[in-house]
DNA sequence: GCGAGTAGGTCCAGTTTTCAAACTCGCTGG
DNA sequence: CCAGCGAGTTTGAAAACTGGACCTACTCGC
């Protein structure tokens, strides 16, 4: 590949920017595990999906766990850092929701009891992140903006 | 493509999923707004580039408008929509600071003077999201989990 | 006026991925 | 024995990506 701005977006993107990686994610974290329920529900060619969980395990956001000795039989479940990934899926969704469709195919409940509509805060000050409110600094000048 | 699980995820991945899309976006935030600096900081072959911008624009994402007559020069920003996608951004990059990096190539000062861990909170009761406190909700039964 | 440079693309041929369907392997249940 | 399931692998054709060359329309220095 060409080069390109040393980023953690990127890198984030290196782990699950593939074609049904977040996808795959979004059933793990449904809680589907097993091969064919998954190549069911995100609709990609087996080959395909084999490649991605083989990634993703590899990269260790999901574990390849056995359920079932003789034949040999696995699932996938998360790891912790799989489950770190969830905020990326709650914002594509909360997207997604605003966006794209009149009816939320999928909503989701908090504890609270609300319908959890999912904001981006700052973790020190606790107050949203709004666009105006950024500065970015970089490590490499070479490749500040 | 094969049916798959109707999904507000799936859809945004529609508009922002494809190879470069979200590193276009990234590009735009830090103020990036010109076809040749945006290649070069992507890395994107330039037909490709051009295939993206087409589709943001498309899809509200990003907005042309000249900055220059004769010869005809253009220039991408991001809309609303656009805007809102910035949290989308903000947790690939914590995730990517935290699991797959030492040190963040890029970070970002917040108004309150600290550097910005993203938080995704409900936005009803304030609180983190965690793990185990979401309950999923299906619209269309076919599809539960 | 002439060549070089800039900006925003398009076009091309070669490589890599993706696709859908078919197939394999090791079992289980009737 | 035969059918079926689960988890993949194989296959051959279609689509997407790749790096680079090229095009158009200017502007600048000489």
């Amino acid at each position: 590949m060409k080069t390109q701005r040393p980023c953690s977006i990127a890198a984030t993107l290196g782990v699950i920017g593939e074609k049904y990686s977040v996808l795959v994610l979004r059933e793990i974290f449904f809680g589907v595990r097993r091969f064919d329920a998954i190549a069911r529900n995100v609709g990609a060619p087996r080959d395909v999906l084999a490649a991605r969980l083989r990634r993703l395990v590899e990269a260790g956001v999901l574990e390849r766990v056995p359920y079932n000795e003789r034949p040999q039989r696995f699932e996938y479940r998360p790891t912790q850092a799989g489950q770190d990934l969830r905020p990326v899926l709650l914002t594509l969704m909360a997207w997604g929701d605003r966006y794209l469709t009149q009816v939320p195919p999928v909503t989701f409940a908090h504890d609270c009891g609300a319908r959890v509509e999912p904001v981006v805060v700052c973790g020190a000050c606790r107050r949203e992140v709004l666009p105006g409110s950024l500065t970015p600094h970089f490590t490499d000048p070479e490749w500040a903006a």
